[in-house]
DNA sequence: AATTTTTGCGTAAAATAAACACATAAAATT
DNA sequence: AATTTTATGTGTTTATTTTACGCAAAAATT
């Protein structure tokens, strides 16, 4: 039996974070799993997590996890909401500040972890450990509500891509179809896009255009006080 | 010297929660900011809070501290942020779950404590403890984006209010200006409102009419997926 | 070779938002 | 007391945005 070294006056909840990482297949949108191989939960899958070290902030504490994973240093992570029911974890009082993370499926390679990883489509989720499911379905509405506002879905897409492929991953987040002539005409008038590559002149109409999100073009407007809107 | 008798064998960081209270004087936003009594930042304003309790989650915490503060039992209170910092305390590591609550300034009577607790307009906050400052900025940001999805506003009127009153609170939120008939068109055709009282048959028009806010009927419309959009 | 699918690029109609006109009576001013 | 100003309810007209849908051409399918 370990010492038990680390003393306070007054009882502290442990602390660690969850990170819901998204990617997007062409198809539809998946998540990472991670086989648990201890109790409590042992064999359950579970959202990738770990407890929180005294010198990072929870960010840094996600993105540890999620670089564990997926090797990616730099992509979105954002904390949506910290868990805090009492019966959380029976080992101890466990609180968690979960997070959500996008990333492009083509740069993920394999964890360094040795436990399994493995991404489920969100209509195929297995049971899973602790209050997890309640922690993904609130990503899952968060990313909804985010996407309506803010270019995050570009993450999710390799950097250049077309205009089919953008109105899949809306479609497939917010589980709506939208009229392929219009959802075109509103993302070009929007003004974020840059055609990737010059359109040869034997211009063939059933090959799409390339495209790629324009930040610096969203930064300009969203400082004019523009709003995506979906 | 107390004895710390609570022992762990990882370090474990310390837990609160802060609350954001928001009032509306029919005029400008208030927050309630309390003077501190204790070291650290002794004499400084700060928003209340407290240490979670183990047997507690974090909202029970929060409304804990707002009836202190304030008598009251139900209003709305959210989380929206919670702030990891290494360094937010000079005492050890402290992370804070961070809350707004939306109350009637009516309603609220003087509460238990005996620290100073006042009302500030956001124009005029003091100098805060803690990171205190980027926890307000925060919470007055999300106030501005929920009101314009979410119903949050009436919380802050009183049960019966006149339209002028509405429009008021809408434009100290979002700092912005509205043609007085288009909001008050806008705001009748949402249906969300109800007359609170039945108007004289000689009515004076510059006795401006009386609603409330019709819950049930805006419970109905949002299931059949309709967005308030401000 | 004929048919279907997919894409780029439109346009007409419908719905929504923005701008503003006007009557009335209370309140303020003279 | 008469006049002016202000605040409110109730519109209408115009501009803008959203929605629905048409068409041609090349690629893919049959």
């Amino acid at each position: 039996m370990e010492e038990k070294k680390y003393c306070y006056r007054y009882p502290h909840p442990a602390v660690t974070t969850d990170c819901v990482i998204f990617g997007f297949d062409g198809v539809s949108i998946k998540v990472l799993l991670v086989q648990r191989g201890i109790d409590p939960h042992k064999g359950k899958w579970a959202l990738p997590g770990g407890f929180l070290k005294m010198d990072e902030t929870a960010e840094e504490c996600a993105r540890r996890e999620l670089c564990e994973e997926t090797r990616l240093q730099s992509t979105t992570v954002e904390q949506f909401h910290t868990f805090t029911s009492v019966d959380r974890d029976p080992r101890e009082r466990v609180i968690t500040i979960a997070h959500y993370a996008l990333v492009r499926l083509s740069e993920v390679r394999g964890g360094d972890d040795a436990a399994k990883a493995e991404w489920f489509s969100l209509d195929e989720i297995p049971c899973l450990a602790f209050d997890h499911d309640r922690i993904l379905r609130m990503a899952t509405a968060r990313l909804k509500e985010r996407i309506c506002f803010e270019p995050i879905g570009f993450e999710l897409l390799p950097e250049i891509f077309t205009m089919p492929e953008l109105q899949n991953l809306y479609e497939a987040i917010l589980e709506v179809k939208f009229d392929r002539r219009n959802f075109y005409n509103k993302m070009l008038k929007l003004g974020i896009l840059t055609e990737a590559e010059e359109r040869p002149k034997n211009a063939s109409r059933r090959i799409p255009c390339k495209y790629r999100f324009n930040a610096a073009k969203y930064k300009e407007l969203k400082q004019k006080g523009f709003r995506l809107e979906f």
